[in-house]
DNA sequence: ATGTCCCCTTGGAGGGGA
């Protein structure tokens, strides 16, 4: 079973790199962020030539998710349960395949609209958290894929890409990351490499990808009995250098 | 380096978000 991520930063600019993508790397699922697009508007025909089926949960210019799946999928959230009725940002979708249930997300970056945007990134982190324990509490095989906005710890950025006061990686960001692995589950990639250098996001500005300058923010959360599963985990750190790419890469972990 | 890319509104540039 092989499960991916990637905030493409508009599908209309990249469905063709998602379709070069697929082709090659073949993902059993792949969630994709920022479609920026709304629901009707996203090209999930253009992927069927190569098996995929597609669900998208848009909204208008911002925000967006989606999944293509080459197995069969129910999809069961179009919205991240807890969240209030007025909250009409696309961030979630949830579908079961393949045997698990897997959640792809965008979480709020936080960085924009002052204490409310921050307050309102909090609380979305703390309605993932109830969400996941809930599921956990039911042994469910919890996978939950996506754009987090949160590096977890100083070794997720590289010096000097981020302020100390930002919201990637203020320390409320990073408790609530926390408190999603103390619940039980486990930072696919961070597991498998502990000690390397790994960034999934390199900025457009100031030369970022030149200079390495990336940050880890792009994570695969597996619960137990998938961590026990996990053969690989890694970014396909060469999307960057690609002809117009998104900021993000994509993030592959392979299950037995 | 206020450095880039993408969206919107809108009929030409500017604002917001990342």
């Amino acid at each position: 079973m092989r499960l991916a991520t990637w905030n493409v930063n508009s599908i209309r600019q990249r469905a063709g790199h998602v379709h070069r993508w697929l082709a090659r790397n073949q993902p059993d699922l792949l969630f994709l962020q920022e479609i920026k697009c709304e629901t009707d508007a996203f090209p999930g025909a253009g992927f069927a030539d190569l098996g995929y089926r597609a669900h998208a949960v848009g909204q208008k210019a911002y925000n967006g998710v989606a999944v293509l799946a080459r197995v069969p999928f129910t999809v069961r959230e179009e919205a991240l349960p807890g969240r209030p009725e007025g909250d009409a940002q696309a961030r979630y979708v949830e579908v079961e395949a393949g045997g698990l249930v897997a959640g792809g997300l965008y979480l709020p970056n936080g960085n924009s609209g002052g204490d409310d945007g921050y307050a309102y990134k909090l609380a979305w982190m703390d309605a993932l958290a109830a969400h996941a324990g809930r599921l956990l509490d039911l042994d469910t095989p919890l996978a939950l894929l996506g754009d987090y906005n949160v590096c977890p710890t100083d070794a997720d950025f590289a010096p000097g890409a981020l302020g100390p006061d930002d919201a990637l990686v203020r320390g409320p960001s990073r408790a609530r990351f926390r408190r999603l692995i103390h619940a039980g589950m486990t930072d696919a990639v961070r597991a498998l490499h502990p000690d390397a250098t790994v960034y999934t996001f390199w900025d457009y500005q100031g030369g970022a990808w030149q200079r390495d300058l990336g940050l880890r923010i792009d994570h695969a959360l597996l619960a137990p009995d998938l961590a026990e599963r996990l053969l690989s985990a890694a970014p396909d750190r060469a999307e960057r250098a690609e002809a117009q790419p998104s900021d993000h890469v994509p993030v592959i972990v392979e299950l037995r």
